[in-house]
DNA sequence: GCTTGATCCTGTAGTGGCTACAGGATTTAT
DNA sequence: ATAAATCCTGTAGCCACTACAGGATCAAGC
């Protein structure tokens, strides 16, 4: 059994960020000593750098927590999880497809922004009517 | 001059977002009727237009008072706005990046986790010690 | 035993950029 | 006269942390 710090270290999660995923009930509440301190056991810090991985991955983090129930559930249902994880990448396509497209349309605005012009043209296209 | 929530429906930014903007020192202080209610000019409404197209861009709200700020601001620094912009688009080339590095992580992941497995392999993989 | 510094605790507030009320005043349309 | 729309101020909620404040405890060195 580990101190926070070191859980924080093992698993790559931030200290703050364990005890604010135990307020929100993401994960167990630990063992405490007697001093009233957290103590994590190997399983704990298990679930922490599951928790950051799915994080890491672009989960929210009740994507995540529905993701470690399942995982932590006895029946590890693929169905369940590969529908999280295709409506996940649909959501990142998406997110590509989005900036892609304000790519091209800032490209497109600072095309003739290169010069010390007087009237700015990228402003001007800005203010457009 | 018009009243807010025609302000809101010809610049397209809704009407406590405008509220927002105006607390937060984003616009000025538009003039008010007699009644107290808020009056709007249309170089008010030209003000809130740029800032929803710059928004729409997906510039943070900082970048957009600080684009808008140049545009009023006589001479329009052409080379100002052009650094914003290009760090602008860095950071959206960045996040493209970023989000097709997790699609292929994404892709990996689940690659194995179509059918009814008992052991799912997507959330053995996210187990992985 | 004493000091220093690291670590831990609880609780609260701040971040960005809105969005959604509550609770009331006024205006506009019927 | 009444109903519905619009407006006002002020506060709280969203996500997922992050950063304190103010204190308790612990480990190591002298």
């Amino acid at each position: 059994m580990i101190a926070i710090g070191e859980a924080a270290r093992q698993s790559g999660v931030g200290i703050e960020t364990i005890r604010y995923y135990e307020r929100e009930g993401i994960v167990p509440r630990p063992a405490r000593a007697a001093n009233n301190r957290r103590l994590y056991s190997a399983q704990d810090v298990g679930r922490l750098r599951f928790l950051k991985r799915c994080r890491d991955l672009g989960f929210s983090l009740g994507d995540a927590k529905a993701l470690l129930d399942l995982s932590e559930g006895g029946a590890a249902d693929c169905a369940e999880v590969s529908a999280l994880a295709k409506g996940h990448m649909d959501s990142v396509r998406r997110k590509i497809a989005e900036l892609q497209r304000l790519e091209a349309a800032l490209g497109e605005l600072t095309a003739n922004c290169a010069e010390g012009s007087v009237d700015c043209p990228m402003l001007g296209r800005l203010r457009m009517a």
